[in-house]
DNA sequence: AAGTGTGAACAAGTTCACAGCC
DNA sequence: GGCTGTGAACTTGTTCACACTT
C-alpha cells in the first residue's frame, strides 16, 4: 500500500478474482502461484508481485488460502458491496447487456433502462421498464447510480457521457464505437470489437504469407 | 519493418486508422500528429513513433496527407482486403453481433451462424441461415473463414474454440467470460465487459470515499 | 515557421533469483 | 522441500529534444 499500484495490476486483479472464485466454489482451500499462473497464462512471478502491492496474503511453503484470497480480493476491488448501474441505449446490444446474468451475479444491480425510441419507451425488459431517456438525468439526479452502459447510437454516445458525467456517474462502460471523453475523475473503458478484429488481421495478413 | 513491431503499436494503429478515415469523408487533406493525438487522447510524438515503424509518410512542416495516411494503414492493417467471418452461439449477443452493421462496413463478411439450439437451426438472422452447431467443422473444411466470432455459452466456448482452431481459422474473439486457450498462431483476444466494471469498482471506491 | 523522424534519456512493467519462512 | 515476497536486473514502452525538410 504505501507507493502508487501500477494500472495494469488493477487490470489484472478481477482476472485472478475470477478464477479463485471458481476455485472455491470447488471446494478448493490452496493454490500456489505457479497453479495459478498456469490457468490464466501468466507468470508466477507476476501474480506474486501484483498481490504484494496490497498485502502478503501467501504462506511459504504452502500457497495462498483460496478462500482467504478471494475475499481479499473481492475487498480491493469492491465486489463486497453492490454497484448500481443504468444501460442508455435499449437496441439489440443493450438488450443483450439488461438480460445478462453476468451482471447481477458479480455484484451490478441494472436498475435502469433508457432509450429514445418511443416504441420501446414503457416496454418492460427482465421485469424492468424502459424509460424515456429525456428523463435520464432526473432520475439520476434523484436517485443516483454508480455506473452507466452507453449502447446508443455513436453519433449521440458523447450526449449521452456528458448527461452521465453531469449526473455524477462514477464510471462509463462505452459500448458505441466513437470515442467519447470524460473528465479524468470519471473511470472509463471503451469496448470497440472492430478495433480488436483490425489489429488480428494485421497478423493474420502476415501468418498467412502477405 | 527493419526490428520487431511492438505489440502495444498495433493495437494502436486501428484508432489512428479510424480516426483518419473519418477525417477523409470529412474531405480534411492534410493533419498533423498534433491534431491526430489532441482528438485521440495520445502524445504526438507517440503517434510520431509508431508510424515511423512503418515508414515516413509525414512531409516537415506540414503533416500527412490524411488520404495517404488512411491508405498506408489498411494495407498495414490488411483492410484492403475482405474478411470471412463466422459467428458461433446466436443468442441474444449472437444476434446483436450478426446483426451489427459496423463489421461489414469495415470489411469483415460474416457469412456462416451457428447454434445449438433446435428452435433457432434453420431460422433467418439478417438474410443468412443459422446452422447446426454440430456441421461448423465439416463447413470450415470445405470452406474456411479467417476469424471466428464466439458466442456461445460459457461451459463450451472451449469445444468450440477447439473447434475452430482444428478448422484452421486464423483469429479468434471470445465474448464468452470464460478463458480460454489456443496456439500461440491463433489470434485471440477476449472480450469480458464484468472484468472492466470490476477494475473500474476498484477506482470507484477510492474516489467515493473508501 | 511548422512539423516530421528518431536516437537518446527516461519511465513503466516484467522477470530473475534468492533469502526467509512454513 | 516447497513456495512466498521482493529488491535488483532486465526488458519494453514512452517522451524528449533537436537535426532536418518543406
Amino acid at each position: 500500500m504505501p507507493i502508487e499500484i501500477p494500472e495494469v495490476v488493477i487490470d489484472r486483479l478481477p482476472l485472478y478474482y475470477r478464477l479463485l472464485s471458481r476455485l472455491e466454489s470447488e471446494g478448493r482451500a490452496v493454490v500456489s502461484s505457479q497453479e495459478l499462473g498456469a490457468e490464466l497464462g501468466v507468470t508466477p512471478a507476476q501474480i506474486r508481485k501484483d498481490l504484494s502491492y496490497f498485502g502478503r496474503f501467501g504462506k511459504q511453503g504452502r500457497g495462498y488460502s483460496v478462500h482467504r484470497l478471494a475475499a481479499e480480493l473481492r475487498q480491493i476491488l469492491g465486489l463486497d458491496q453492490r454497484w448500481r448501474v443504468a444501460v442508455i441505449g435499449i437496441g439489440r446490444l443493450g438488450r443483450a447487456i439488461a438480460s445478462y446474468p453476468g451482471f447481477e451475479g458479480q455484484g451490478f444491480d441494472i436498475i435502469w433502462l433508457y432509450d429514445a425510441s418511443p416504441t420501446l419507451i414503457g416496454s418492460e425488459i427482465e421485469g424492468r421498464e424502459v424509460r424515456d431517456i429525456s428523463q435520464l438525468e432526473g432520475d439520476l439526479r434523484a436517485d443516483p447510480v454508480d455506473i452507466g452502459i452507453v449502447a446508443v447510437p455513436g453519433e449521440v454516445a458523447q450526449d449521452v457521457v456528458d448527461t452521465l458525467v453531469d449526473a455524477h456517474v462514477g464510471a462509463i462502460l462505452n459500448y458505441t464505437p466513437n470515442r467519447v471523453q470524460a473528465p479524468p475523475e470519471v473511470e472509463l473503458r471503451h469496448i470497440n470489437p472492430v478495433l480488436f478484429l483490425q489489429s488480428m488481421t494485421y497478423h493474420l495478413k502476415r501468418v498467412r504469407g502477405v
